[in-house]
DNA sequence: GGTGATGTAGACAAGTCTGTCTACTTTGCC
DNA sequence: GGCAAAGTAGACAGACTTGTCTACATCACC
């Protein structure tokens, strides 16, 4: 993804800046490896700022989620119009898109699927806001499809792919992972 | 998998105690989550017993993933026979095992994928472990296909659609996974 | 000019974590 | 019997955790 996105020009808001270095913390090295001592001193913020604005650490996770899955989605959209995705265009551009994301050397797999594997159960709102994140993300694979009673099934299981694809790009490379998913996104519209 | 499997009947050496019981609970509540303490508390022994058979938590972190990565691949070897995988057989078996394993009311995910995603970053010998797990797993999915030129391209596209169905499976459940698999392996098979 | 919102710096409480250590007990073997 | 191996219970150190609190600074706005 946009690994240049991540702002941090000093100027912005205290709120905005512990949420921009909370994301790119809780993404880097993990939820529970980054401690508040350490968030604060890297956004250049006070204790009691970040207390003011989050009541807790739980909170932050959700919002850290809420803002990834905003940024995320946006960086997918614009990512699949570029790779040709539009409507009924078919799976290609998924894979390019995945390619794109993959190379990014800020990768580390899909922060919803860490998240759960993380904090999924000490903290459940973790859980549901990664379900209903790739239930929009199924959503926009779906609009690439032809319409018919096969659309949402089809899109299903190319989400499946594609995360399979993301713990795979994270374990053992991209080269790996999109040799999978491009013969599986093919398989599928061939079918 | 075998949930009952885990057996623990007070009178194992107290090595295989800790090795069992840390399996157990690093496997359903994480491996953060859990600490020493609990773990000893658990398996019943005392904290200097465990220390002297493990030099730190780390070491037992891997030792618990070579322990699952055995266990695991006997299920699986196992399962696959059950449903049918003879050498040539196709994919189906994987679908049954897979399916068999969702089912499982401690399913929690791969442990493997987990724990990258716990410990990762700060523990590469656990990534390490977790990618010739995957390769294993492979292996054996390879043996289900016709041999020829395409057999270990294949194996390799099907075990990224497994891996897609286990998280989504951990996500929001065996249904929703399983259909996505199924579609997917067919799909595979047919082209 | 006063006031309230927003910020900083940092001490502190209370808990948890890993890992070490002392002192005692059980058990198998020569 | 005696000795070594392997066990138990539990105190302790030191680091790290989240979250609270005091004291002070800046700035916009009425």
């Amino acid at each position: 993804m946009n690994s240049k996105a991540t702002v941090n020009p000093e100027a912005l808001p205290a709120r905005d800046r512990i949420l921009s270095t909370a994301h790119d913390l809780f993404y880097r090295d993990g939820i529970r490896a980054t401690g508040i001592d350490k968030l604060i001193a890297e956004s250049g913020v006070a204790k009691l700022t970040f207390y003011r604005h989050f009541p807790s650490k739980d909170a932050l996770v959700c919002e850290f989620l809420d803002y990834r899955h905003r940024r995320w989605m946006a960086w997918f959209t614009d990512a699949l119009q570029r790779h040709g995705g539009a409507p009924g265009a078919g799976l290609a551009p998924v894979a390019a898109a995945m390619a794109e994301w993959f190379a990014d050397p800020v990768f580390r797999g899909c922060a919803f699927i860490n998240a759960v594997a993380e904090v999924g159960g000490s903290l459940p709102q973790a859980v549901d806001i990664s379900q209903a994140h790739k239930r929009e993300m199924t959503q926009l694979i779906a609009e690439l499809l032809p319409k018919g009673r096969q659309r949402l099934a089809l899109a299903d299981a190319a989400a499946v792919a594609v995360d399979g694809a993301i713990v795979r790009a994270q374990m053992a490379g991209a080269d790996d992972a999109m040799a999978g998913l491009r013969r599986l996104l093919k398989a599928l519209e061939a079918g």
